[in-house]
DNA sequence: GCCGTTTTCGGCCCGACTGTTTTCAGTCG
């Protein structure tokens, strides 16, 4: 039984590569096609070694190591290598400026293995005399641990957003509108973010630098060089701040989005051409070639402009080329939306609240949907507060026809798969959100069938938050989403993309694949309160991040196709 | 270890910053 995926083990044998001293772009090749694998959403079909070979990016060698990882559940030229480099040191790596020389270092000097026992070096301050270390080296490491210990490293998107956009609020009270930009995974709109990474242009580097320093958001400045100076700010968060000339900006705007293989596809592009393309400029020789914009760049390269949240080297370049990138929905596109708890569940707000705050954002209906009887926890609803329910929500659509209440709920789905009312109350709802909220961890088997038997119930229309990962601290279900999005196509059920900036649950990497499937996906907020609506704008971005168009997307429709589309639902035949 | 419109060997993106050095290695993005 293998306990790793593909790309994990092929990320570990590229680590210890890299520790061990190997020839660093063997090191890459493995990292390479780790990335290459965990991008790909059909694997398993793969697993023939001549198809895997087929792969850019994976060899003769790779491909057998990949074999016999399936085959065996280990493979031979791994443990070999752990006998040399213990597995425990790939742990060091998560250390911030510790890379594989001096965790060598660390190791055969001081036999270092893990974080723990590098911190108690540190502070018997054992590294001070190591070959390239110093006291300010064991400082900076001893920092590091303190940091990894209490973030890892990672932020959520929504926590940091407001953050990012007030510093550059902030620049922009003395920067040219256009020439300040928040750029890094923020500006791809990852679910998760590392730092903030804020590009001005301007001549007074000195001036703009400490002007960023001495901002109030500001805690601790890390580096001050010549163009780079890093921050802590006081949300425990890095901010990186790059001044270029007002010519590069575009170029550094391009190169401090990245992502870092996009960036490195479109060097590629560059060299073929003869060009060379840094955060400078486009170059040819000494010659430098003038773009005003990023269009301007990814024109020059015969692309079509490429929206930052694609940038990511999953196809956007070959669809660029082809003139085939989609059409990527929008938040204006949102004409309503579904999963609002309210206050008889766990949500704060009473339904007519809701549907006001809704309309004001211009919505035209919104679907509630409040916990099922089962969970508890949440105030589950019983069949009386139900109907009561939907006596309220029948006399507010009376009352106010422009604007549509559907009536729906979340229905918890039991471990045998089973939904969590009798058909009676079922076929009374408008839509119906199957979700999971407890046994998170049965066997990959089970929590499939449970799964696929609740989307094969005719009363589901949509999957809850479909992974059940909570972003930072909790995995998704063991199963294959592949497989889930198959039934749910089968099935004709919406797939819900969970708006929640704890959730953003389905992950974008699965999107392109219900996209293609032909899945419908629902941007919906999970709101417990009116203000959670808001929510929405969060999944917008991961929608985008996944290929979604406006068609792809239910909520993007008027409210007489929604409720058509629920109709035909309702009364397909099983 | 992978790849090939420079094609079976020789290169693989590249620049900034820091700290430890006395001209550069390591790390990061």
């Amino acid at each position: 039984m293998r306990s790793k995926s593909i790309p994990e083990i092929l990320e570990e044998i590229g680590t210890l590569l890299e520790i061990k001293g190997e020839n660093p772009f063997k090191a890459r090749a493995y990292h390479n096609a780790a990335k290459i694998i965990s991008g790909m959403d059909n694997i398993e079909e793969m697993i023939d070694k001549q198809k895997l070979k087929e792969i850019k990016g994976i060899g003769e060698t790779i491909a057998s190591r990949i074999e016999e990882y399936l085959e065996k559940g280990k493979i031979e030229y791994l443990e070999e290598l752990k006998k040399e480099v213990p597995e425990s040191l790939l742990e060091l790596i998560a250390v911030p400026n510790l890379g594989p020389k001096k965790i060598k270092v660390l190791y055969d000097e001081l036999g270092i293995r893990n974080i723990g026992e590098l911190e108690y070096a540190c502070m018997e301050n054992r590294l001070i005399n190591l070959p390239g270390f110093g006291q300010k080296t064991q400082e900076k490491i001893l920092k590091g641990i303190e940091f990894l210990k209490k973030h890892k490293g990672e932020f959520l998107f929504g926590e940091v957003f407001p953050e990012a956009e007030r510093i550059k609020e902030r620049f922009l009270e003395r920067v040219d509108d256009g020439f300040v930009e928040i750029c890094g995974s923020i500006r791809r709109r990852k679910e998760v973010v590392k730092d903030i990474d804020i590009l001005v242009a301007g001549d007074d580097y000195h001036s703009i630098s400490s002007f960023f320093t001495s901002l109030p958001e500001v805690d601790s400045v890390m580096l001050q060089g010549d163009t780079k100076t890093s921050c802590r700010l006081k949300s425990g968060i890095e901010a990186d701040l790059r001044v270029v000339k007002k010519e590069a900006f575009p170029y550094a705007l391009m190169y401090f989005t990245g992502s870092k293989e996009h960036n490195v596809r479109m060097r590629g592009l560059s060299k073929k051409r003869g060009w060379k393309l840094n955060e400078y400029g486009l170059f040819e020789g000494e010659r430098f070639i003038s773009c005003r914009s990023e269009e301007e760049i990814y024109r020059m390269h015969g692309l079509d402009y490429i929206p930052p949240e694609l940038r990511e080297d999953t196809g956007e370049i070959e669809a660029s080329e082809k003139g085939s990138l989609p059409e990527l929905v929008k938040l204006s596109d949102i004409r309503g939306t579904f999963h609002i708890h309210t206050e008889l569940s766990d949500g704060i707000d009473p339904i007519e609240r809701l549907a006001e705050v809704a309309k004001k954002m211009g919505f035209s209906y919104i679907g509630i949907s409040d916990h099922s009887q089962t969970a508890y926890y949440a105030r589950g609803l019983k069949k009386d507060a139900i109907f009561k329910q939907w006596e309220i929500i029948d006399r507010l659509n009376r009352k106010n026809p422009d604007f549509h209440i559907f009536k729906g709920i979340e229905s918890d789905i039991h471990p045998d798969g089973s939904l969590d009312y009798d058909e009676e109350v079922l076929k009374g709802f408008d839509f119906v959100i199957a979700s999971i909220h407890s046994a998170f961890n049965l066997k990959k088997e089970d929590q499939e069938r449970r799964i696929i038997k609740a989307l094969e119930n005719k009363y589901t229309t949509m999957l809850g938050h479909p992974t059940g990962r909570l972003l930072l601290s909790r995995d998704g279900y063991e199963v294959d989403m592949r497989r889930i999005i198959d039934s749910a196509y089968e099935n004709g059920v919406i797939i819900e993309l969970n708006a929640s900036p704890y959730r953003l649950d389905i992950d974008w990497r699965y999107l392109k694949y219900a996209k293609e499937k032909g899945v419908m996906v629902s941007i919906n907020p999970d709101a417990h309160s009116a203000l959670g609506i808001e929510d929405v704008k969060f999944g917008i971005n991961i929608a985008r991040k996944g290929w979604q168009e406006k068609r792809d997307i239910l909520n993007t429709k008027e409210k007489e196709e929604v409720i058509e589309i629920l109709r035909r639902k309702r009364e397909k035949p099983s």
